[in-house]
DNA sequence: CGCCTCATGGCAATCGGTTGCGATATGGAA
DNA sequence: TTCCATATCGCAACCGATTGCCATGAGGCG
């Protein structure tokens, strides 16, 4: 009458699942030697390894993975780090990372640094000792909290460059120049950048690129700007856009777009006649806005899937394969004419 | 010159972490003794508790959260599963059930499980057995299925119904009256269900909770689909629901809304004029329409909050506290209107 | 026929904690 | 002063794997 002690919360009718002890004592073999079998194809016997398998698959045994990570000290899991889940820009980016993790056989664990502060005593303190490497996406991040966290493990980068860490950076160059070109060939001869946060590399980066273009054009450049890279970011910028008097605005994202193309809505501001707008992303929703938002099309599922295959391959002692460029593109829709 | 045995990967010059055996020697204990210290407050005696604090603290030690799971068979991970991480339903989800779990000290770990198939050797696979339990927001995935989960962990349901199982389901028949009672006073006497897919539990209920509140208020009612539920979904029910003759349609979701609300823009019926158009949820994206989309909000955030503390009461032994109903309500913009 | 090599499988240490139980002070009561 | 209860800490087993090294036996070769 020996209730059986069932480890950690509710739902004790459970069965512990099999070991590789329960293997090895239901076949007379060593421990070790099932182990080898499971995970060293051709170490042992090609018979024996058919029993051990097929004992296994009876058993139902499912190896278990903190067991297995202890001696080895790799957990198979790795980090995604965002800067808001929410934010809609993220979403191909997990998505590619996610079907990069789950087709290399690892599992891929979210988390949020909304905070800088967070990085102390946070989610991040729980989540690094337990991950292989995280792929770091969170733009509010510090040079130097990113350089620490480089320190106790393998890092990607996406959308940034922090010294020499790998990184994950799709060509802006190539949609830039063709949204420049769009713009120019429009008959726009002057243009704004609305900046994101002053701490965005990629702001940076995006603001550096158009300006180098539109000068190269002889257009007229202002940046305007920081501003949070959001809906409001974007609304709250309007006076500033309106009173540079340029006829074309090049928004940090997709997001600080569409929230001035609102609030021109709101002021009675005709976009594409009065301003034309453009974004970079290509985010879910671009498309559902009244104009549709014409946008640098970012390939955010396939840096997702970049950086957890270069991570991976580090992780292997591999040297990651020189990523191909992952260009980006304009996608031409309705926020953008020529200016009257 | 004995080289560091690097453990895992690249990145070799990485120091290893201290331990608690570090610890012990550093001030002549005995590791049981740490470890008392560390996690049962009051155990040791408060003056050895210090030092041994102080230790850790100077040392930088973290525990290894593979090690202490390994004994206790707790990991202190949680996992959920959504059925596509790309749809916006799920962010809010996503960011509620994420910060709950930081808050009581557990992390996150995202999965999709796009196609039931994948049960096997896949994705969950991997999960289950690292994870203290789950909260399932998967509506792709079948009931046994969804048994077969809970048989070998803890789970918590989201928006669906399971037998016995514990879940967290927003109070629908609030929003529904709100909705109906909204075109009932707009002057609509007729109005289409849109259906998700059919094995979606949630799908159903919405519908038949249409199905009750249009009849109570005698209006006529019918049925469409099912569809998938998507932009395409809503999309391509376009010629159904415009062969109906009802003069309002509400949506198994926002995504089908808005992609009805798009078929009607590029066929020239006008909304609401033509045709009152309402969903479900209030994703993002939903006020950025033209028409803005009336929908049927839920709380999701608070869903995914209470149902990760739901699952962590269970985990602890705890009758996990009887939720607060969830409301639901409707969001009122620009795609209803009286029908001419 | 003897020796050497290689294939095969077992032994035992190890990873970093947790925890039941026992040993040793320590202080208070009698 | 003696005895006992209690607070404090250590011993050692255990969780479920991995892996270096060794023992055994079989086969190949001269």
């Amino acid at each position: 009458m020996s209730e059986q002690l069932s480890r950690g919360g509710a739902n004790g009718n459970r069965k512990p699942s099999a070991t590789i002890y329960d293997i090895a004592r239901e076949l007379e073999l060593s421990p070790s030697t099932v182990s080898r079998a499971l995970n060293k194809p051709g170490r042992i016997a090609a018979k024996t390894e058919r029993r051990i398998r097929d004992a296994a698959a009876k058993l139902g045994y499912r190896g278990n993975p903190m067991a297995r990570s202890l001696p080895t000290g790799r957990t198979r899991m790795l980090g995604l780090v965002v800067s808001d889940v929410t934010n809609p820009v993220f979403f191909r980016l997990v998505r590619g990372a996610e079907k990069a993790c789950s087709e290399l056989g690892y599992t891929l664990v979210l988390a949020e640094s909304q905070e800088s502060g967070e990085l102390e005593y946070g989610t991040l303190d729980r989540l690094l000792p337990a991950v292989d490497g995280v792929v770091l996406a969170a733009a509010r991040l510090e040079d130097d909290q990113i350089h620490q966290i480089a320190a106790s493990t393998d890092v990607v980068l996406i959308n940034r460059r922090v010294g020499e860490l790998s990184a994950i950076v799709p060509d802006i160059d190539d949609g830039v120049a063709q949204a420049i070109d769009h713009l120019a060939t429009l008959g726009h001869t002057s243009i704004a950048y609305l900046a994101g946060p002053a701490i965005s590399w990629m702001s940076r980066e995006r603001g550096e690129r158009v300006f180098e273009h539109a000068v190269a054009r002889g257009m007229i450049f202002v940046e305007i700007g920081p501003t949070s890279p959001d809906l409001v970011g974007g609304q709250s910028a309007l006076r500033r856009v309106h009173a540079s008097g340029m006829s074309a605005v090049l928004a940090y994202n997709d997001l600080m777009a569409i929230g001035l193309l609102r609030a021109c809505r709101a002021e009675g501001i005709d976009v594409p006649g009065d301003l034309s707008i453009m974004g970079f992303d290509d985010i879910f929703g671009a498309d559902l806005t009244t104009p549709a938002l014409t946008t640098v099309r970012s390939p955010l599922d396939r840096a997702g899937d970049a950086a957890v295959r270069s991570l991976v391959a580090t992780l292997d002692g591999i040297e990651p394969a020189a990523a191909d460029p992952l260009p980006t593109e304009i996608v031409v829709r309705e926020s953008t004419a020529a200016p009257h």
